[in-house]
DNA sequence: TAAGATTGAATCGTCAATCTTA
DNA sequence: TAAGATTGACGATTCAATCTTA
């Protein structure tokens, strides 16, 4: 009688496997919460929280599609059905791009300015009341050391 | 001059801010590798490996759909409409339940236990490239450790 | 040919209403 | 009245195809 071979050389441990499981529970129950009470507020999505803060960040001069692509890890389609939407609401306008025919610019409006800093107190206390209420300020320097080893690229 | 009130009290820390960014990337990041793994090899999203574990797990008496959106932290109607396509996969079935007329009883078929082994491998190499190859063990330890602390009850 | 971006059709998720039984 | 569960209608996401310009 022979072993079977160990195909599987790299099955992760017992213990790196609860923490996937317990990585992806924790996300989901603090972006349950956080989207709940911008709902709850009145406000639209999480997502529309991100692009807006991205495209005020980045000024006048506002940013192509694809490098928004690239800051919330979104497929193309995804961000243009939901740059779609947050245009229809009056938060952002697109403006043909001078230096790419292509391409395209978006900006942020007045008005979405005025949306993101609005959401801030409703996202802002949910985070405190997930986060910030459980742990200390050094259980979260230590997990957010952490969390960087698991975000790209591998050897951060 | 009088000082505004500072309303928000209980405003998150920078580093808390930071520690729910990299919570969510990391997660965001995992899932769609895991995501993209299954599909690549021909399987179905990774919420039919969870449903199919926890019957997996309850054995012949199977689970009331209200046990499994507990377990799964879905909605009613989300988990409903889950079942709905894994049942007509042949991968699960649903019962009338004795106990109370109101409910069903939801158990795994042989097909649908063959179709979560198989898919096993895919996950978990997925799982070690994302996490048991980017962290120690000591390290995935403290952070199945401090994520405990983010997931309910606030206590534990 | 490839990159930036969008879109039709199909799938999936969500809201509100519904049905059945406790 | 409330709990377990489902469903019609609608909104969001995804796949594959398309369009335009580099």
């Amino acid at each position: 009688m022979f072993k079977l071979c160990r195909r599987m050389s790299t099955e992760p441990s017992p213990i790196v496997v609860r923490a996937w499981a317990r990585l992806a529970r924790a996300q989901q129950t603090g972006l349950s919460q956080i989207e709940a009470s911008l709902k709850q507020a009145g406000f639209p999505p999480l997502a529309w929280y991100d692009a807006l803060l991205e495209l005020d960040r980045a000024g006048e001069a506002g940013l192509r599609p694809y490098e928004l692509e690239r800051e919330m890890l979104l497929p193309q389609y995804s961000l243009s059905r939901l740059l779609d939407r947050i245009e229809a609401a009056g938060h952002i306008a697109r403006h043909p791009c001078t230096e790419d025919g292509r391409g395209h610019r978006v900006t942020i409006t007045p008005a979405g300015q005025e949306l993101r800093r609005r959401m801030w107190p409703v996202y802002a206390a949910a985070i405190q009341t997930r986060i910030g209420m459980r742990l200390s300020q050094q259980e979260a320097t230590i997990l957010v050391d952490l969390l960087g080893k698991l975000i790209n690229p591998p050897t951060s």
